[in-house]
DNA sequence: CCCGGTCTTTAACATTTGATGTAGAGGGAT
DNA sequence: ATCCCTCTACATCAAATGTTAAAGACCGGG
């Protein structure tokens, strides 16, 4: 047994991305939190059709957010990162709609299905910042609605790269200039941007060689920041810092 | 001046689709309510960029919500029915992140942006309600983007007339057996779709010579719905009736 | 150290979809 | 009525993407 973590020492609160929180609803979220977990690289956390028991914060590690059609295709609806909330569906709505899979080793948060009505009765602010993450995760979606189904392969993959690579570092995960980890596969990727593996494999080549980027041993290397922006049909004014989002 | 609607007198209460409310609620709802509007087709709501001081409930008509490209093209994100709440964005981030736009008339129930955390705050349970909303629109999208990423576009396009179909039938407006409004025009089906404007009237063509539906003056007929449903790709457990929700 | 996986890379070929151009039907403004 | 505009319809060709197949790289287990 790892000792647990306490809400004030959260690993993650020290990142800029995440909104301050009073003491009032710190307290109140250290009490809603039942427990940490800690699972394996390719735990499906949660299923498609399945209702959930429990929601988590993720503290460390990455996974796949992804719905599966009758046909057997997959398709990647967001990668989760640090910070991400999961779970809220099955709390909501009677059943989960995706399915959650672990891509590296995770350590969750957990949170009791049946608190969170409660949870967000008392807390009218963060029943409030519930609300908002719920919102932030329709816009990642509709975003990612956009360049599929807008741009050609080469954009698509651009955006998705630029994206995590941002996302990414602004959970901390940096591992020197322009480098961080990227654990998913060229078949994640290609499931995420509806494109089919081979396609995906060669834009992605023509970007490596291209220089601006590489990708390496669960490593990416952004090597020209701008350009890859550039590729990905983004304007200057679409590159400026995530913005800041609460945290539970 | 036309009177206003109370809201005891909705006239969306009467549909299975939402969840009743209890007096409190429905009380706290009324004060919510800052008045009403109705808007000519072609209006756009809001605007990608722009904060918005008001969000709405959609009492009548229909339109769409999309976002844009740097290179001028437009993804619709979602058609905009009656009993949809608009705008919540705005109310949570900083602006809106994507434009609505009438495309019929249409007839609104106004609330401030700046009541919407009080309300939230005195109103928990309306505040609960306000948050399965955004996880509804959310899973609503990703439903979409599974159907964009994996899909040809014949089963796109089947689906997508499926699904609106089913949605605005259960808001009531039948023309009769099989026959729903949709004034839609095959641009914003191909911008839903992520097709081509030419390619989607000739899927659109094929679908009506198979005698599935026809689609003639703003008015889709369904012919043959278990067929459409079938070329959808979807599968008997996914053709049950939509899921109950709230309605703000 | 070999074996059987999974992941990446490449090639050749098939198919879907997009681009362009043209035409006609319908609706509204003048 | 006429003009202008949007929407639908259809043909042709070009481009983007998918499919299938196969081989090499890497990795952990026996």
């Amino acid at each position: 047994m790892k000792a647990e973590t306490d809400c004030a020492a959260c690993p993650l609160r020290k990142f800029a991305l995440f909104e301050a929180l009073d003491e009032n609803d710190e307290e109140a979220t250290r009490r809603f939190k039942d427990g940490e977990r800690r699972v394996d690289p390719g735990t499906i956390l949660m299923h498609e059709g399945m209702v959930s028991e429990d929601f988590y914060t993720v503290l460390s590690g990455m996974g796949l957010r992804y719905k599966t059609t009758p046909d057997g295709k997959r398709q990647v609806i967001n990668f989760v990162l640090p910070g991400d909330f999961i779970g809220l569906q099955s709390g909501l709505m009677s059943e989960m709609k995706h399915s959650v899979e672990t891509t590296t080793r995770m350590h969750l948060c957990r949170f009791k299905r049946s608190s969170l009505l409660p949870f967000m009765r008392n807390n009218p602010g963060r029943a409030f910042d519930v609300t908002w993450l719920s919102a932030v995760e329709e816009n990642l979606v509709a975003e990612a609605l956009v360049s599929i189904g807008q741009q050609p392969a080469a954009t698509r993959l651009a955006w998705a790269l630029h994206r995590l690579y941002t996302r990414i570092s602004a959970v901390g995960a940096d591992l020197g200039p322009g480098r961080i980890p990227l654990p998913y596969t060229q078949q994640d990727m290609a499931d995420a941007l509806g494109l089919s593996l081979v396609h995906t494999n060669r834009i992605l080549r023509l970007l490596q060689t291209d220089g601006m980027i590489s990708w390496r041993d669960k490593v990416l290397t952004v090597h020209d920041e701008r350009a890859l922006a550039n590729r990905a049909g983004m304007t200057a004014d679409m590159q400026e810092t995530i913005p800041r989002r609460p945290l539970i």
